[in-house]
DNA sequence: GTTACCATGTAACGTGTTACATGATTCC
DNA sequence: GGAATCATGTAACACGTTACATGGTAAC
């Protein structure tokens, strides 16, 4: 569960009201995760029961009854300790990315190990899925069979893809200027 | 939700029991679907329900309390209906892989128009994400902005990979012999 | 005035996850 | 006899989705 932490990274590159921050889920953030208005509303009560956030009403002539909501200390000291804990499965490039954009307001917090580790699981992956394709569709394929071996390789084009995008990444994260 | 299409198709390559289709979610559907035996056993028991399997207690000599379930013809007319209905969104490409299994056993059902339909999709996309490449992450950028930049470079592998599985799988698709 | 958009919420329901619970068989 | 595996389920809870509900502001 991390929709609380992508919520903060998105309320630490801009305080916003509920709405904002829906909005904005449909665009940046929403290249990769998407949050219903009724997601966001009830993680933004729990994270201000927490003292994570706390909202200021906004009164401005302009305004209706907006709330504008910002990130307090223990809101923010919660995603530091989220984005260090290196507890991301092979299933989660989602929570990483919000990792990486939480990396670049409050960072750098030393992600590449996790990026490492991930990376170590995607090679595992994709090798066993080469041994799997070249034992079961070698050679001349029926229809079905080649139906199954797509299905097979979108899994390997995934793997793939990933591999090529941590190596694009590695680089930025380990690079110490700028 | 499509839980129950996947028990379908997996039940139709080979009839088996609920510990069995958890096992075979964690091999060759589990490469892009996982269900736990609790999701199994009552979309099982909702999937019997409605007459779309039914189940054969073994009570074979080595067998314990073993029930086999079998897809009865309405679930196959459910299986065919739902494979043909052309309702995928752009982000159930796991839908799809499902459906690619269901064809290679029952088909050939069409699929190729719900692929071309997908693709256009990704391509649509994909060309949003190369105006905001364009637009924000030209030039020197500092470590934060190749962060940022790098969360976006994701999106875009993934649709490229997504076109360029597609335009391995349609000729497949397309072909009528063998 | 009416449409579109801004803005916040509640309620009900369905699905997915975790924990609990049981018991048989096989292998060492 | 004990551990691993086969095999099926219930219960509680968390999360996500859909529908419902309200009302203000801005533009035409």
């Amino acid at each position: 569960m991390s929709i609380q932490h992508a919520l903060l990274t998105s309320l630490l590159e801009q305080p916003s009201s509920g709405y904002g921050l829906a909005q904005r889920f449909d665009r940046s953030f929403g290249y990769f995760w998407q949050a219903s208005h009724q997601q966001i509303y009830r993680e933004l009560a729990r994270m201000a029961g927490a003292c994570w956030v706390d909202a200021e009403q906004d009164d401005s002539a302009s305004a209706r009854r907006r709330k504008v909501y910002r990130v307090l200390p223990a809101g923010y000291d919660e995603l530091v300790r989220w984005v260090k804990s290196p507890d991301l499965t092979i299933d989660q490039t989602q929570s990483l990315l919000v990792k990486l954009r939480a990396d670049a307001i409050i960072g750098p917090l030393g992600l590449s190990d996790q990026v490492h580790t991930l990376a170590g699981l995607h090679q595992e992956r994709l090798a066993f899925y080469r041994v799997i394709e070249q034992r079961d569709f070698q050679g001349d394929l029926d229809k079905p069979q080649r139906l199954r071996h797509a299905v097979l390789r979108m899994g390997i084009k995934q793997e793939e893809t990933w591999l090529s995008w941590a190596a694009e990444l590695l680089p930025v994260l380990e690079d110490d200027a700028s």
